[in-house]
DNA sequence: TGTTGTTAGTTACAAAAGCAACCAATAAGT
DNA sequence: ACTTATTGGTTGCTTTTGTAACTAACAACA
C-alpha cells in the first residue's frame, strides 16, 4: 500500500524528460519540420561523423523502421546523403550534406543553449552526479529495441 | 562545434526513461492490455483517491484528450466507474472499482519491486540527489500540455 | 551450384498520439 | 433574459509509431 507515484523512477523520468525536451522539440519541429527520430540521426552524424543506418539503431537503441524512416525524410529534405559500400552492398554509409552540416551546427548551439538553461536550476554536483546516474540506467539491461 | 550528444540532457534523460520503463510497460500491457496513459490514469486513482478527469490532466501534465480515452478505456474494461457531480454537471468524479483496486494493488506492487531493480544500480546518496534534481526538471516550467 | 541462414533495410497495415473542431454546462456582462 | 466567454470533456481526422512480413545481399556449407 502507500505507492508513492511520484517517487516511481520511470514515471518521474518521464516526466523530467518530456518536460525538459518540449521547448527544444518546438524548435527543430517549426523551424526545419523535423521529427524526434529525425534529429536523433542528424545529431549522430553530426557528432560521430559517417555511419550506417544499423550504427544509429545500436548506439541510440532506436528500431530499424524508425530510423529507416528518419534517413528517408532527412534525405528527401536534402539533409544526408546516401553512399553504397563496394564490398557489401547492403550497408549504405549515410553522411550530412552541407545542407545538413548547416542544420546541424544550427541544431547544436540552440541545444547547448538550451542544455545551459534546463540545467541552470541544478548546481554543478547536482549536475555532474544526475549524468553520471542517468547514464548507468540508461544502460539498455538487455534486448530492448525500442 | 564538438558538441556532445551523450550529456545532453533532453536526450539523456529520454534514454533513461526509455530504458526504465520499457519493462514495467510491457508487464502491464501483456497482463492488462494497458496503455501507458491507463496506468497512469489508474495510479493517480489508486494512489490520490477519487478525482476528474482534468484533475489527472493537471497533476500529470497530460492532454485532454488522452486522458479521456484513457478513462474510457478503463470503464469499458470496469476498472473505474464516473459519478455525476450534482453542483456542476461538467466534471465527473472518477473513481475505482473493487476490480480497478485489485489491479491497482498488483501493478503498484509489481512498480514497487521494479523500482527497486533499476534503482540497485544507484547508492542511497545518488538516489536521493537523483530525484530531487528530476523533480526540479519535471516542475513545468508553463503551459506545455503533452 | 543449391540450400539454408543472417543481416541491412524497406514497406504495408494496425494501433496510438496529436490537433482542432465540437457539444453541453456554467459563468459573466449587458 | 440574452448574447458572449469559459470550462470539462468527447469525437473525427491526420500524422506517427509499432509490428510483422518482405526484399536483397551476403555467408556457410553441403
Amino acid at each position: 500500500m502507500t505507492f508513492h507515484l511520484p517517487d516511481f523512477l520511470p514515471y518521474l523520468l518521464n516526466q523530467a524528460a518530456e518536460a525538459s525536451s518540449q521547448e527544444f522539440q518546438r524548435y527543430y519541429r517549426q523551424k526545419y519540420g523535423m521529427l524526434r527520430t529525425e534529429w536523433r540521426v542528424l545529431f549522430h552524424l553530426g557528432c560521430y561523423g559517417e555511419m550506417t543506418a544499423k550504427d544509429i539503431c545500436t548506439r541510440a537503441g532506436t528500431h530499424k523502421t524508425k530510423v529507416s524512416r528518419a534517413v528517408g525524410a532527412l534525405e528527401r529534405k536534402r539533409h544526408l546523403a546516401r553512399t553504397e559500400l563496394d564490398h557489401d552492398r547492403r550497408n549504405e554509409l549515410l553522411s550530412l550534406t552541407p545542407k545538413g552540416k548547416a542544420v546541424f551546427a544550427d541544431l547544436s548551439n540552440a541545444a547547448e543553449v538550451y542544455d545551459r538553461n534546463i540545467s541552470a536550476v541544478l548546481s554543478k554536483p547536482e549536475l555532474d552526479t544526475l549524468r553520471s546516474s542517468l547514464r548507468k540506467l540508461a544502460e539498455r539491461p538487455s534486448s530492448g529495441g525500442q
